[in-house]
DNA sequence: CGCCGTGTTGAAATACATCAACAGGAGTGG
DNA sequence: CCACTCCTGTTGATGTATTTCAACACGGCG
């Protein structure tokens, strides 16, 4: 096993959770071998897909969305390295959102006859995976207070922290910020906001030495502030990675 | 085993998902014997809680929430007999929202040692509490977009909506209405307005005929207006009960 | 070169919040 | 029995956050 398979996005994440037996690892390092790139803006996974395939996701960003009738779009959460594409939806029989990758993106797909052989023949895997798909649960949770309650430079500051959080904690980001690759109009699609709406938003927080978000990339200009602004507390992620 | 056991809103909502065997029906009944009675208003689950237990809901409702810095409070969802209360941060080792019972209720605890050892035992039922805990995902979700993504009008008549199709399935509505033993207050902190607005909002939509939200019952005065509006899709649910 | 995606700004419209007040019923203690 | 409070529902007037509509600037890319 190379190295590198112990520093893969995904085992990061997890051995932050918890310990890997070297079985466990194994088995992550021989998703490696199956990883392929997927194009920017081609679904991988679209609602009322029946059986669809669940996937890694190792280098690049990622969105899972929902179209509404009068052709809004609302995004449910942002997929980094490390994460999963159509976990949860696995468990449907029938996904029930898009999941498109956002940059050209590496990712490894994943066959699991059934989750019950899984837990029989990888128990610390299939735990973790559990843990990961109620992680996902819990960032939508913090989503929807996110968008319920508060308004819409709280909203903002908060959801550029959690994913400051996130990236983290696969290495890729810092306490000072983070490339980030996507367009005001994806944000405020996550965000429950219009575009320009968030135009405004995120020069408010600029102008206030908060952070700045420019040229794909975000800079904590005031972390400390930020966090106090958001009221963020990062309980529902399991760990405090900002604040250490 | 009694036929009510046969009737109990758990059994009644797995069975419209997937056929259970007379030994899962038997731990079902089981489970029927530890029930006892919570009260309306004492939180059984806060957040931050280590190792809290796990319950099935057979009769009453309750909510699950979480409150912000500032005082106010998103409602995540309400719970209806048949649903269980604490699956998801079961999963995590402390619970990430409260849970808080809107009527007295009546409740059974379960005891699951570790997932993996369930899996053995009774494949079956794990499968579909897997299956009842991503149902809850989908719930989380569609809330989100909700209030993501729609106004007031069509964000009141969707939510009353999904309640009515969650409480057909386990008996408890019809396309006629359903009881509701929720406040214009408790309706508010779940779609994320303020209980004057919401008031606003439920008359509008009474003069308009679609719905009426009064003494504790819910009467669908146009099913059919009341769907188009609030563009009302059952998918997520897994059911198109409503609309059969 | 023209076009499209992205970012940016302004003015007007509106949905929703806030503040304030009152009415009725249910409980509670006198 | 009354007086009292609390909770819920209801309505009005006013304020404001956010949307909508419109326009333009810029770079990349055909």
């Amino acid at each position: 096993m190379a190295p590198s398979d112990h520093d893969c996005p995904l085992s990061r994440k997890l051995r932050t959770h918890m310990p890997l037996a070297r079985a466990d690892l194994a088995i992550l390092a021989d998703l490696h071998a199956r990883r392929r790139t997927y194009p920017a803006g081609a679904d991988m996974i679209f609602e009322g897909q029946a059986a669809h395939p669940l996937y890694i996701l190792y280098e690049g960003w990622a969105s899972s969305y929902k179209l509404l009738a009068d052709g809004t779009r609302q995004i449910l959460d942002f997929q980094i390295p490390g994460d999963s594409l159509g976990l949860n939806s696995m468990l449907f029989q029938t996904a029930d959102h898009n999941i498109e990758p956002i940059t050209d993106i590496v990712a490894s797909e994943i066959i699991i006859g059934d989750v019950a052989g899984f837990y029989a023949s990888s128990p610390t895997l299939a735990t973790a995976l559990l843990w990961a798909a109620a992680r996902d649960q819990a960032m939508v949770v913090e989503h929807l207070i996110n968008v319920g309650r508060r308004d819409a430079q709280r909203r903002t500051a908060h959801f550029l922290l959690e994913l400051g959080a996130r990236l983290i904690l696969v290495g890729r980001g810092t306490r000072q910020g983070y490339d980030c690759p996507l367009s005001q109009y994806l944000l405020a699609d996550a965000l429950g906001l219009t575009a320009e709406h968030t135009n405004r938003v995120l020069r408010q927080l600029r102008q206030d030495g908060l952070v700045t978000f420019r040229d794909g990339r975000v800079v904590f200009d005031d972390l400390e502030g930020l966090i106090k602004l958001a009221d963020f507390d990062m309980g529902y992620l399991d760990h405090g990675v900002l604040l250490r």
